[in-house]
RNA sequence: GGGUCGGUGCCCGAGUGGUUAAUGGGGGCGGACUGUAAAUCCGCUGGCUCUGCCUACGUUGGUUCAAAUCCAACCCGGCCCA
């Protein structure tokens, strides 16, 4: 690793590659990065996306801190929103129509992504700058892979070999264990590699589980008489378990969306394993200066993490609700301060268009605090469920009209709150 | 293409004619406990404004009073052979 790498930049990496001599520009991105500087030329830094789910989580941001942080140092962030990618990217056999369909929600999921990454907001208040010139490209990778021939797509296919790909970890597992690998799968890694061609990246950001895939782009790059790229790695942020990475099938996320109180409350109670990372790569705080004792340490942690988001004044008001909760928790009786809760913290859910008389378990899948009706019912039966601190006990308790629930709060199990209004 | 084994609820995985949304584990949710955590213990874990009614064991048909369990075709997958 380069040690004089700038530290916003250097700050989090699990790996850096080539790392070969420090006067090299084309081994050493230090190297890379004085050449830069002394010819007055931005690096291109390539990030790729597949657009293939609506919601940003914390484990994506990292990458995009990064990518941030090299905007902040001059550089050019060129997105790649892998519109293509994402498309053949699925399980087997679609009909074309229904790529066609897929083809929409591609493009639906990539206008929320840029949406959340803080497309037309000002810089300080949002994820990427979009707004100085120079230092954002978004590009859709369709835009050169929609139209490969096959003699192209065939050139690309004799870059690699069988072996090559089967030496990439994620192949080798599921051969290893019979699970199928499609031969379009083999494809992947050589088109995200083209897109380093098609942008002339200098680095490229990722995971470390991208690494095979970054290496494939410097394999391209060279047969397409370019200077490879340089690779810069982050480790994958474990999700709110701490064992598992952060991942939205795996339920372990915070969402780039979520409200600061449910944001600050996930956050609090992640293990202490993870703290110090969540730390280093979600806040610009020095781990080593923050508090010895556990639980603060969880509780600054999640406050900066939220104020990121939100502002410190919203985490802060998240960071007091969430104690007050606790406290009435603790006392064993009562509302826990619903009139003490923050009004900005505590979701509304409206009542407009339910029909009354209601009973208590329709409630919560009307409003969709419960998955299903019936799921409803048994969070109920289950002592889940309180209304302004008064426990629920019958599902099909009555409620005559909207008078008898406005303004109440209410509670499913302990962090979930809906401040109910007309 | 041939042989063979297999496709069960969020995941894994029992079940091989007949009370029952279908053993068990994981995960998830809720409760107790606690540092709002972990560990542990308990409950729940198909849908429906639900004392009842629907839909479920790859798909479609068939046999039977009765099928996830038997038969046929088809679809999908693993392994071996080509």
């Amino acid at each position: 690793m380069a040690p004089d790498l700038p530290p916003a930049l250097a700050r989090g990496m699990a790996d850096l590659f080539p790392a070969g001599p420090e006067d090299d520009p084309d081994q050493r991105l230090t190297a890379r990065l004085a050449e830069a500087e002394r010819q007055g030329r931005p690096l291109r830094v390539k990030l790729g996306i597949d657009p293939t789910g609506s919601d940003i989580h914390l484990g994506h941001s990292i990458l995009f801190r990064k990518l941030r942080a090299f905007q902040d140092a001059g550089h050019t962030a060129v997105l790649i929103i892998g519109d293509f990618t994402a498309r053949i990217g699925d399980p087997t056999g679609k009909s074309s129509t229904r790529v066609q369909l897929d083809a929409a929600a591609v493009e639906a999921n990539a206008a929320t992504y840029l949406a959340q990454l803080g497309e037309g907001q000002p810089p300080e208040r949002s994820l990427l700058d979009f707004q100085t010139p120079g230092r954002l490209e978004v590009r859709r990778n369709a835009e050169w892979l929609a139209d490969l021939d096959l003699p192209r797509v065939i050139e690309l296919l004799g870059i690699s070999t069988v072996g090559q790909m089967l030496a990439k970890e994620d192949f080798a597992n599921r051969y290893g264990s019979g699970t199928p690998i499609s031969l379009h799968e083999f494809l992947y890694p050589l088109l995200q590699g083209y897109d380093s061609v098609a942008v002339r990246a200098d680095l490229e950001l990722g995971g470390t589980d991208q690494k095979f895939n970054v290496a494939m782009g410097r394999d391209l790059q060279r047969h397409f008489g370019q200077r490879p790229q340089f690779g810069l790695l982050l480790p994958i942020l474990p999700g709110l378990d701490g064992v598992q990475k952060m991942s939205k099938s795996l339920g372990n996320t915070v969402g780039l969306m979520e409200d600061p109180l449910s944001m600050y409350s996930r956050l609090e109670k992640v293990p202490d394993t993870v703290v110090a990372d969540y730390l280093t790569l979600l806040t610009d705080l020095d781990p080593a200066a923050q508090p010895g004792d556990a639980r603060e340490r969880q509780k600054a942690m999640a406050l900066e993490v939220t104020a990121t988001r939100h502002g410190l004044q919203a985490a802060l008001q998240a960071q007091a609700d969430a104690a007050g909760l606790v406290a009435a928790g603790l006392a064993g009786k009562g509302t826990p301060a619903a009139a003490g809760l923050g009004a900005a913290t505590v979701p509304e859910a409206s009542l407009a268009g339910l029909a009354f008389p209601l009973k208590a378990f329709y409630l919560l899948s009307a409003l969709q605090v419960c998955a299903s009706s019936s799921e409803g019912r048994r969070q109920i039966q289950g002592g889940g469920v309180k209304l302004d601190g008064q426990k629920l006990s019958d599902p099909n308790q009555e409620f005559a009209g909207p008078e008898e629930l406005t303004g109440k709060v209410l509670q499913l199990g302990k962090k979930t709150f809906r401040r109910l209004v007309a």
